[in-house]
DNA sequence: TCAAAAGTGTTATCCTTACACCCATGT
DNA sequence: ACATGGGTGTAAGGATAACACTTTTGA
């Protein structure tokens, strides 16, 4: 017996949408005014029974609130767990269906007050492609007194190989899982707004802007996604406009990786794949020797097993 | 604005369990009996307000259910989209949220009808232990035949990789991506239930028996998911007692993966990661020479980048 | 002519794959 | 003694990481 009966009253389900472009070096997140307070939050509205499928309503409400229409669409992960928060919001609960989406095109949004924001703005310690980002040092004094106030917790190892620390390597990958410790840490201001308290000066003093409710944590889940998939499957070229550079291309990988990449091995990597082919044009405005534009070979990803681009991150003076 | 408004009423809200085990070198699977037909379903329940964490209402149900305790939990996927059916199931939508859960103990179940069920009864194309599987010519036959209905709309290249023909190779991880081309080609029972429709004789005669609704397909999400997964994070141990054998290690990764795999270098991956120690024990019912009982080292796991265990899969005659 | 960015050739090293072989126990 | 499974050494091949260097444009 499956017991399927309708679930009790009181579950709201929203959909709600990580859109991820790439400017000027920059990954962008596509965002909306929050309701609560000042901070910006990410385009979401309820499911309707009018949609289909998941994926229709969230393209539906996106455009709705932004006027931005979605292409690279895949599902990243369900937030459902109540925030031990204030007692009357026992009562109702709400579940949120996020979605990572991929989009070419920047600067085309038109809902009131929707915009295009870094998501370094809100995770400055993700981004080490000029080497140790600012305030990077203060974050490490935080965790490690916070390790230190449980000292056979398993939290300083913890901390070692989160952060990197002390002759462990830096993983991208794990950009949700510090976010999470910081959390956990009480470092981030949504920790205690969600437990109804007041902030604390040492969690806002962090660099790093909060999002409503918990978008930065869902931030967080979709750029691990993402510099973990961009390894295996080529979904860098649905960031990229029809054709573009080799140099375009691996800005494009290093800003999402926040890591410098070694550039003849990423050439090879790409050529070997045979992922991109030379459309015979070259861009002239990249100030030094004009580029080959390339295109994307869209007909590959169903030819080859596991495409896509790897690591190969350079090893710099300063870098954990 | 973020519309997170009450979503409309009529939106049920389900948590399926995908509990996974291993005994005598065979994955098996914990099933319910289903309330629709004769065929097996997943243990399953609706999310109560009462349960703080998804996880938290999971558990629950699938001890009501089956009186198994759950270990090791991880989201899976949520499960959304209306099947284009009957037009009166338009009102209620069914939302599942999907769990994959890992034990050492099979054997341990008490609910009424539960059961333990080997995957492979419901995938024995996904099998490759012994060589090819029965029936996997006549699979490739009517795959073959879809494709062929339609020329040039890329189904030859799809079927190609998904099924490792004409030389590509073999990807264990593919399993969801062969179910869901299986159930576009109307292959399995399912894609006709699901319209309403009889099932005609060549979709019944494909081997591999089918489960209730879409657990079928939730089953090969979990394959899929823990197939890729036991190559970079050390999930195995879940699925092992305390201590054990690098043999029956090896053969655990086997029976999930459905590969033979190399001895040495499987060894060699797993020494070299240090994921494993010596308890100084034998194992003395191995049949030939005593075995050394190993454990797994829990510390490990916060302390190493990625441990895991890769495929290394000896190619074997009649391998595609 | 110089800065800036594109583009290439080559080598040392590690990881993966695969071969063949030896060891310890029960029957 | 021999069958059975446990356990190991080592070499070939390929992928990776890093080195330094040349080429082509605009200012």
């Amino acid at each position: 017996m499956t017991a399927s009966s309708a679930s009790e009253p009181g579950i709201a389900v929203d959909l709600t949408a990580v859109v991820i472009g790439v400017e000027n070096d920059a990954p962008q997140v596509l965002v909306v005014p929050g309701s609560t307070g000042g901070c910006a939050a990410l385009p979401a509205g309820p499911l309707s029974t009018g949609d289909r499928t998941l994926q229709a309503g969230l393209r539906r409400w996106v455009e709705a609130q932004t006027g931005h229409r979605l292409g690279y669409v895949e599902q990243l992960y369900t937030f459902g767990d109540r925030a031990p928060r204030a007692p009357e919001a026992a009562a109702a609960r709400t579940l949120s269906i996020a979605y990572l989406a991929l989009t070419p095109d920047i600067g085309a949004v038109s809902g009131q007050g929707a915009a295009w924001r870094r998501w370094y703005g809100c995770f400055p310690w993700e981004d080490w492609r000029d080497g140790t980002p600012v305030g990077f040092d203060a974050l490490v004094d935080a965790v490690t007194a916070w390790a230190a106030d449980a000292p056979d917790s398993g939290r300083r190892e913890r901390v070692r190989w989160t952060f990197g620390l002390d002759g462990a390597p830096w993983d991208e990958e794990r950009a949700l899982e510090r976010y999470e410790l910081l959390y956990e840490a009480g470092l981030v201001p949504e920790a205690w707004i969600d437990r109804g308290r007041a902030v604390p000066d040492d969690a806002a003093r962090l660099p790093g802007t909060s999002m409503a409710l918990d978008h930065r944590r869902i931030l967080a889940t979709a750029i691990s996604r993402l510099r973990g998939k961009i390894k295996y499957r080529p979904v860098l070229f649905e960031l990229l406009p029809e054709t573009f550079t080799l140099s375009q291309l691996q800005r494009t990988a290093e800003a999402l990786s926040g890591l410098r990449l070694h550039k003849q091995n990423f050439r090879r990597r790409v050529e070997s794949l045979g992922l991109v082919e030379d459309t015979g044009q070259k861009a002239t405005d990249t100030g030094g020797r004009p580029a080959r534009l390339m295109r994307f070979r869209r007909d590959v990803v169903l030819e080859r097993p596991a495409p896509g681009v790897r690591g190969h991150a350079t090893r710099r003076a300063g870098f954990p």
